[in-house]
DNA sequence: CACGGATCCTGATGGC
DNA sequence: TGCCATCAGGATCCGT
């Protein structure tokens, strides 16, 4: 469900509420994904420093440690003063001094994790291969084009692998491609230079452009106060299949890519 | 090493 | 109404 966007309308949603809480305990549901990190007895008594976003990774620096956050394709955060009981899909409350930071994730993709620090082996498996993250300077042109002349594969795989870039999902992958031009099939090898850096700038556009619409909301995204993103109604071509192109009125198609659904316009998306 | 495919899990949806 | 197949915003692991 959430990509870099909603991952972090969701961190800016609840950041500045948290920071300063202390850790007063922690409840369990149903095992979330990766297991091995929370010990709940480590949490408890340690402060919230600042929350921070790697890729799709939330990062709750504390006072001893980081709490890792993945939301995974269903998981939602909530947090609040006075939560309601724990429902089916409630898999891990953070209780705080600042309220209750609730992980809600019916398919349990998602992780919480607990490291001693980033060089934590845990942590370096998990943040270790990430690539470099799309809206800052490091987004650097010149090394988007050489680490795509490396890849063999369909630029739509490897947007999404995230290990040149993180943080775009299927539905900005599709979407930045469309508004570079650029046919997701092509391979990322035989891709000109002007159109990488045509796909750099779509990948900062869309990806910010999101975050300020609130993140795209398709089936129940909301960020920590329970309010959803608008971004999914203006898909250039993301869930439209079938159906006429905004810019040229060709129709959209539908392929499968490494068994995700793949979008876009045959006309505006040449090669 | 790089790639494609299967896999984890639950729920929604559509066809019969 | 029920049953079955398919699909869903992610990422890892395993075979070739």
């Amino acid at each position: 469900m959430p990509e870099l966007p909603e991952v972090e309308v969701t961190r800016l949603s609840f950041a500045d509420a948290i920071c300063g809480a202390r850790i007063i305990a922690v409840r369990l549901g149903q095992p979330l994904r990766w297991p091995l990190g929370v010990v709940p007895q480590v949490l408890v008594g340690q402060q919230v420093l600042a929350v921070r976003r790697r890729g799709k990774y939330l990062l709750l620096d504390l006072s001893a440690g980081l709490l890792l956050l993945h939301l995974g394709m269903s998981g939602s955060l909530a947090f609040s003063a006075a939560p309601r009981a724990p429902g089916k899909h409630d898999h891990f409350d953070l209780l705080t001094s600042h309220g209750v930071l609730r992980l809600h994730d019916p398919r349990r993709f998602g992780a919480a994790v607990f490291a001693s620090s980033e060089a934590d082996p845990v942590a370096l498996k998990l943040l270790g291969r990430l690539g470099v993250e799309p809206l800052g300077d490091a987004f650097d042109a010149e090394a988007f084009v050489q680490a795509l002349k490396r890849r063999g594969t369909a630029i739509k795989s490897v947007l999404l692998a995230g290990e040149v870039v993180v943080g775009v999902g299927n539905i900005y992958a599709s979407e930045a491609l469309f508004l570079a031009g650029i046919r997701p099939t092509c391979r990322a090898s035989k891709l000109s230079r002007p159109r990488v850096l045509r796909l750099r700038q779509a990948i900062r556009d869309v990806l910010a452009r999101a975050v300020a619409l609130g993140g795209s909301t398709l089936r129940n995204f909301s960020n920590a106060h329970g309010e959803s993103g608008h971004f999914q109604q203006q898909t250039m071509v993301y869930g439209r299949g079938g159906e006429p192109c905004r810019h040229c009125g060709s129709l959209i198609k539908t392929i499968r890519q490494g068994q995700r659904s793949t979008f876009f316009c045959p006309a505006c998306q040449k090669l």
